[in-house]
DNA sequence: TCGAACCGCCTACAGATGTCGTCTCCCGTT
DNA sequence: AACGGGAGACGACATCTGTAGGCGGTTCGA
């Protein structure tokens, strides 16, 4: 019920749910401590605000909570990005991907994932005419 | 003397400068007006946090004070592109680009330059043996 | 010279964020 | 039945963020 945002410390949290649905709070945390060495109530409070949020949804079946994303990890990283791209070049879509391209090295299979993909876009807009 | 970030409010502000480097506050107010309407104070507090951060410098020569980047656009762009990267993909690189590309719709001119970027990537990797 | 325009500095403040501590409940074991 | 461990509910709190309001100084034209 909330437009609100995925903040940086919930991320590992979704991450984690959309790799493993239907979790507990305990392999939450365990799968997380790699990259965030919460207490346990610092997960529990994120993973109550996702909820609150509406990213995340409950299931009390059991004897313990099973906690799910609630949105697809598409959408959510696709929001993040636009909100990225908005902020960071006003917009501008392809100077992120420039940038970026510029800045990483890809291995040769990224690359040619990556050209298959422009391929297809461009395709696309020959076919898809309205 | 901060390894903090530019919040989002401070970006327009950054962009603004990186276009026109030395502007009074005056100037950036009404170049970021189409963005944000913001009341003076609310830009010049920005101001100020982001010269505490080391983002801004500010010349006191003449009457008014002159405000320019003191980072390059270029490296603001790739930290922040880094904790996103890091923050939605835990770090996967061309996951980005791909999902970017499969999300927006880009012109022909766009697809072109990605695609001579992506070039030129294949023969750095060719040639540039060490 | 007086006021309008600007500008800088300081203070405020509500809401968002990141991290926890505590109290209590339920469940399987001893 | 008593106990240890995991889990949920609440409450707390220092910061960080986003937005301002006020006070006081400088400059330039009427």
């Amino acid at each position: 019920m909330d437009d609100r945002r995925i903040t940086d410390a919930e991320w590992p949290i979704m991450r984690h749910l959309w790799e493993h649905p239907e979790s507990t709070l305990g392999e939450i945390l365990e799968g997380t401590t790699a990259e965030r060495n919460w207490q346990r109530t610092t997960a529990q409070t994120l993973l109550k605000r996702l909820v609150d949020k509406g990213f995340v949804a409950v299931d009390d079946a059991a004897s313990a909570f099973r906690y799910s994303a609630a949105m697809s990890e598409a959408d959510c990283v696709r929001t993040e990005m636009r909100s990225f791209l908005r902020k960071v070049y006003d917009g501008s879509a392809s100077m992120l991907v420039a940038g970026f391209l510029k800045d990483n090295d890809l291995s040769d299979v990224e690359i040619a994932e990556l050209r298959r993909i422009l391929d297809g876009k461009r395709g696309e807009r020959h076919a898809d005419r309205d």
